[in-house]
RNA sequence: GGGCAUUUAGCUCAGCUGGUUAGAGCGCUACAUUCACAUUGUAGAGGUCGCUGGUUCGAGUCCAGCAAUGCCCACCA
């Protein structure tokens, strides 16, 4: 037998076993089929990773995804499926782009614009290979057993030719169009940003009653206020019953006397400050749609750095803020200022990468339109049929509503409904460089009979124009990062090539990732592979929820409550750390997390050493392959742990993970170790030799399959424990073991 | 302003479709230790299951209301 030391040492062994899994080819579905592992008309099952951001390091929330995908991923493969996790990174655009902006500036003081598009991006690849490599390490130190052959970054070309494909398919049915509209700009980081990524901020700020002809508007931003000439009510106030829609009126202003246009519109609300507004239709999303309605004239303000334009005449090329309080003193002087609420507050939208206060202008941006109805061009969804108008939003809604997709916990089905019911075109441009740049060309000749008056959409880069060989110009915006990261599951598969991956893995089977990026990313990829391909891109959503510090807050930087992942592998083992993550952790549910608890699993994993030691020290003169030893009253015991196999197998079913680690611990711990071994002692000892054997098979059967049902939860402590039992080959890996249960 | 979740032992949480004396881990207390394991074992203390009312033969479990906490959504100028 194989010596085995006192205690459980993972640091010695866990690099090693990962290595020779690898070497093994098994991550591999390809291989296991030619091994003979798995039928090659075996059922599927797919779960695509998340792909990290290129952004840094992984903390322990991706490590409670590692592990619970990881859980799936294994027993699917022992239970003889025909299984494939693919890994992959994510280029993060904005996320990367800014963390390395910040970088320079901190360190050469220079902005990307010092340095030119091209050796911004390259400095910018730099560091996401460097981001990429320690993240991948990191992957595998963690034990995840993904294919590493079919790696994927959603940058990369396979990646590109993907996401250029579904721009040019939804640009021709129309759903992806350029337009003016109001989007929110940061302007220090010269880039538009979506709405789900602003951050709000409570702010108390001083607010404004100004006269305005015969009415008092409030505003807390009066240096929008130049060139207001709008001032709109509620239909139904009867306080300004007097005034009809479209009255024009005299009014004294900021700069002189102007004619105000009545406007009366639903929006208002009657209770708010004097129930009267007058509107910025440039710079605020409100006042925006208010202007769109009834076809008012609209005026930039401000600049795209937060400078204030002529129009404001003196104030001209002053930052708003700066240029606030002196406003406010003209309005005084000018006696248009007729009382200030300092009490109030309200929020400010900031991004929340780089976290500068976002100002809404109107901007010519590409946008995806979630409501035009068009003819569905797929046959093979269940409740639509071929040719019947949809939308973007019914396709999303249809796929969950018809159970095509079930997400977990079931809470999260309102809310994604929710979210859709108020989904509004989504602003797919970013004025930035670090993306896949929009595959759209634009001819310099001012031929307007030719077709390239209008922009010219390529999948293939083209240098010059296809209609009139003149000279062009491809669109200097980039994609939205979750555009490309919305094609994951086809991208990753091979689509749009028709590749046997894809025919045989899609749908996946599970799209496992944090509740926190449902909408982002989950509602994204539901979209964009229906629209595509007719079909879901993921069977079940089960959504983790946030690691939190042991007091329950986010783990972060700036409170230095963060617990590496890979340092606590280091110090207690990934397989402590990854069963750590599980147990305790419902879907949807925060997990509070503290190096106590990490170290209560590492001695766990000792325990099953020292049981596994126990067993072969008892079991030397035992010699496996002969059946039927076990005498009645051990049958019964064996019965009863294949009870408690079925229970952890069934809980697994139903990614009641939590519950079967914990039935496993509990049984391993204080039924086998302390009942069956104690118990077994004496007749381990004894001169009857019957009883001896009997035990002997017992013990080595319960321990061989407690490893096989452990195996996915904690698999570098099983998998070196399962070569030693006796009758075990070395070359005989438990990653493939057939499941027991 | 809407919505969702949580509230069970000192701490972290199980308890699925209502059914015998409410469970686990950690922590705590006492004892044990040439025994596979001190990263251990044995024994033990500790809970009016947030509050109020209801349905039921029976409720931690279902219903209503309330409270506290957390989260999400929303264009209060």
């Amino acid at each position: 037998m194989n010596e085995l030391s006192k205690a459980y040492n993972p640091q010695e062994t866990e690099e090693n076993i990962y290595k020779t899994w690898e070497k093994s080819g098994f991550f591999n579905p390809d291989v296991c089929i030619k091994k003979g592992i798995c039928k090659k008309n075996a059922k599927p099952f797919c779960i695509v990773l998340p792909p990290p951001n290129v952004t840094g390091t992984l903390h322990m929330g991706h490590a409670a995804m590692l592990a619970i995908e990881d859980v799936l991923v294994r027993k699917a493969r022992m239970q003889g499926l025909k299984t494939l996790w693919i890994p992959g990174t994510d280029h993060a655009a904005i996320a990367t782009e800014s963390k390395v902006e910040a970088e320079l500036v901190k360190k050469e003081k220079k902005t990307r614009h010092d340095l030119g598009r091209e050796n911004f991006l390259e400095l910018v690849q730099k560091f996401a290979q460097e981001s990429h490599d320690t993240i991948v390490h990191q992957l595998k130190s963690m034990g995840s057993s993904l294919d590493w052959s079919r790696e994927a970054y959603t940058l990369d070309e396979p990646r590109s030719l993907a996401t250029r494909t579904a721009f040019r398919r939804m640009y021709e049915e129309g759903l992806i169009y350029r337009g003016d509209r109001i989007v929110n700009w940061d302007p220090r980081m010269q880039t538009t940003v979506s709405d789900d990524e602003i951050e709000w901020k409570e702010e108390q700020a001083p607010f404004y009653y100004l006269k305005y002809g015969p009415f008092t508007i409030g505003t807390s931003r009066p240096e929008t206020k130049f060139g207001d000439k709008y001032v709109v009510m509620h239909p139904n106030d009867k306080r300004y019953k007097a005034y009809k829609h479209g009255q024009r009126i005299e009014v004294k202003w900021i700069d002189g006397p102007v004619t105000a246009t009545i406007i009366k519109d639903k929006s208002i609300d009657q209770s708010f400050g004097t129930g009267v507004m007058t509107i910025t239709p440039w710079h605020d999303k409100t006042d925006f749609e208010i202007a769109q309605r009834h076809n008012l004239e609209k005026e930039q303000i401000i600049d795209l750095k937060g400078k204030l334009l002529p129009i404001a005449n003196e104030f001209a090329g002053i930052h708003i803020v700066k240029a606030r309080p002196l406003l406010v003193e003209k309005l005084q002087k000018k006696g248009l200022l007729e009382s200030v609420d300092k009490t109030y507050t309200h929020r400010v939208a900031m991004n929340s990468r780089g976290g500068a206060t976002l100002e809404p202008q109107i901007m010519r941006q590409w946008f995806i339109n979630v409501t035009k109805e068009f003819p569905f061009p797929h046959g093979n969804v269940k409740g639509i049929e071929k040719g019947q108008q949809v939308t973007l939003k019914k396709l999303m809604l249809h796929a969950v509503k018809t159970k095509q997709i079930e997400i977990l916990p079931k809470r999260f089905e309102k809310i994604y409904y929710h979210w859709i019911n108020n989904l509004q075109d989504w602003c797919i441009s970013r004025q930035i460089w670090f993306g896949h740049q929009i595959p759209v060309y634009y001819c310099k000749q001012e031929n307007s009979k030719l077709k390239c008056k209008d922009p010219i959409v390529s999948i293939q880069q083209i240098t010059i124009c296809p209609y009139c060989d003149g000279p062009i110009e491809q669109d200097s915006d980039t994609l939205d990062t979750w555009f490309s990261s919305g094609l994951w599951t086809l991208s990753t598969l091979g689509w749009p090539k028709k590749t046997g991956d894809l025919e045989t893995y899609h749908p996946t089977s599970v799209l496992e990732t944090g509740y926190d990026i449902i909408f982002f990313w989950v509602a994204r990829m539901i979209l964009m592979t229906t629209y595509l391909t007719g079909e879901v891109p993921f069977k079940t959503v089960y959504l983790h929820g946030m690691v939190r510090d042991d007091q329950g807050r986010k783990m972060s930087k700036s409170l230095g409550n963060i617990i590496n992942p890979l340092d606590m592998a280091q110090k207690y083992g990934a397989d402590a750390t990854r069963l750590s993550l599980l147990i305790g952790a419902a879907p949807g549910n925060d997990l509070k997390l503290s190096e106590d608890r990490i170290r209560g699993y590492r001695n766990f994993m000792n325990k099953l050493w020292n049981i596994t030691r126990f067993t072969l020290l008892h079991t030397q003169d035992y010699k496996p392959g002969v059946k039927e030893l076990l005498n009645k009253e051990d049958k019964k015991i064996f019965q009863e742990f294949r009870n408690v196999a079925k229970k952890t197998t069934t809980l697994m079913d139903s990614l009641r993970l939590s519950q079967a680690a914990e039935l496993l611990y509990h049984y391993a711990w204080h039924t086998f170790a302390d009942n069956i071994i104690e118990e077994s002692k004496p007749l381990l000892q004894g001169e009857d030799k019957k009883k001896r054997h009997s035990r002997q098979q017992l013990l080595t059967l319960i321990l061989g399959d407690i490893l096989k049902l452990l195996h996915p939860f904690i698999p570098f402590v099983t998998e070196d424990l399962y070569t030693k039992l006796p009758g075990k080959k070395k070359a005989q890996l438990l990653m493939v073991e057939k499941w027991p249960a």
